[in-house]
DNA sequence: TTCTAATATTGTAATGATTACATTTTTGAT
DNA sequence: ATCAAAAATGTAATCATTACAATATTAGAA
């Protein structure tokens, strides 16, 4: 599927608006319902990750080795880091990141509805 | 403010519209603007962190110091957890947490936008 | 090839959190 | 008490995402 592709060629985290904006043109017959609903199959099935680093829109990732995520409050752009990133100055491919604050977020099953999951 | 004194009693993470419903009864000319400004002040002083573990709302926490978050995603539940947590099992005050994903989010400036701070 | 049922795709309308903005209220200094 | 600055309020808009019903596509059986 053309998403899928997509996702694998561009390792940008577009939102689900980008990627319905730049297959578009190349796939006219597009609905962005139908960019919604396979992003949400692909990250079902654990092909492609989703990313909350951003407030606004969900982004996507096809990229599924463990690495962290960096966004510029600035513009915005969102940069791969290493797990073991400091957390002071950082040099990347793009230049120095100035790091000021750190989320870690885990996901998973508390006690109660892992044993519900199992039925 | 009642706000921030609520966040800093009230360890569960909670969403602006929780703060507003359980706020409302003791202030009733508080408006749910007021709580979405207020919220957005005291982040922006540094007083409280938003977390955007989950993909609906934000969520808000008083407590600064460095920390981790475990959302369950049965029920929803937002758990604090040391920094050091491994990637396996993990016992806390209320159960075993199973730990399914993790991610890392850093925030800050790129380098040109670090410039652009600086004026 | 033709039919048909299952599946995938589409478009429109709804949802719901968050924000914009204009108005009203409160505050604190004179 | 007065008045301007600051804070709080209410309503309406925004906008990403989803619900849902309708349409199109596919693949396998006849």
């Amino acid at each position: 599927m053309a998403i899928l592709d997509y996702l694998l060629m561009n390792a940008t985290h577009p939102t689900a608006d980008t990627i319905f904006n730049d297959l578009y043109p190349s796939i006219p017959t597009l609905s962005k319902t139908t960019v919604y609903n396979t992003l949400k199959l692909l990250e079902e099935q654990g092909v492609i990750i989703s990313i909350n680093i951003d407030e606004k829109n969900v982004r996507y990732d096809g990229d599924l080795s463990d690495h962290a995520h960096f966004k510029c409050k600035g513009c915005g752009c969102i940069y791969d880091l290493p797990l073991e990133t400091r957390e002071n100055i950082h040099v990347s491919g793009v230049g120095t990141l100035i790091i000021t604050e750190c989320q870690i977020y885990y996901k998973g099953y508390c006690a109660p509805c892992y044993e519900m999951i199992q039925n």
